[in-house]
DNA sequence: GTTGAAAACAATTTGGT
DNA sequence: ACCAAATTGTTTTCAAC
């Protein structure tokens, strides 16, 4: 992971869709080495994948939230991946503190945000806290 | 959007360097009804970007926290955008509660890490859950 | 890591249903 | 909205260095 490494990877977090070529003339090496390079970071897990974002709220999951999960012991959400299985929820993340985990979820009404509410309190309970806007989107990871 | 476009964004989704040669292949359009779909989806805000994922914890930021916000008024940290615009502040969501705001943030160390939560303190009181692995790191956004 | 050439591939335009 | 065909251009991938 030197500099040119982490200008490929400036550029890939922007645009996945760079070709190689096109990724050469940016970052000043041939097209073979860039080819290679990008070949290496993949195997080597630190480039995870490429993945057109889709923003849910302008596909009518207007209603986005984080739910923080407080549920311990053999009901814990987290032992029941089924349940973690729904195209509402987004990321599941395991914390430390007072809750187990922490989800992102995202729906398209509040009638069905009280519906998969109910759903997860039979594991635990649910503390939600709506998402109003989100200043940082995103940000790429960078040295 | 149709059945299509919903074919198309979970194809995009999955890869983001798929051709639109590709995609017609494996959706079974023509490539040019796939081009133009896509650069429709694009347009209307549907595809937000297309982005190389990278995992923090593969680039040496092994230290991964949600940090809770409570800061109203004037020195609220949401009112200082040159506080949010660091390499290890992941993303910044407004949210509804006690809290104003949740920082997903990432760093190479604890070190590191407390002297964030230092430099978050002066806007307001933070409080720190540490990811301890993320069951559903992300799921794509489906009908 | 580079260069250059060959082969493969992809994007776009056109004309049409 | 879509397809088929052809053109044009690009990209990738060899090889040799």
């Amino acid at each position: 992971m030197d500099d040119l490494d982490w200008l490929l990877l400036g550029e890939l977090q922007a645009d996945a869709r760079l070709s190689f070529s096109e990724l050469s003339r940016r970052v000043h090496l041939s097209p073979p080495a860039v080819a290679e390079r990008v070949r290496k970071l993949e195997e080597s897990g630190v480039i995870g994948g490429y993945r057109a974002h889709v923003d849910p709220r302008h596909t009518g999951r207007s209603v986005v939230a984080l739910v923080t999960m407080s549920c311990y012991g053999p009901g814990c959400v987290l032992r029941h991946p089924e349940m973690l299985d729904s195209p509402d929820i987004f990321e599941v993340h395991r914390v430390t503190g007072g809750a187990c985990c922490v989800l992102r979820v995202a729906v398209a009404t509040m009638e069905d945000f009280e519906s998969l509410i109910d759903r997860l309190a039979a594991y635990g309970t649910p503390s939600s806290s709506m998402v109003l806007s989100s200043p940082v989107p995103w940000r790429p990871t960078s040295p």
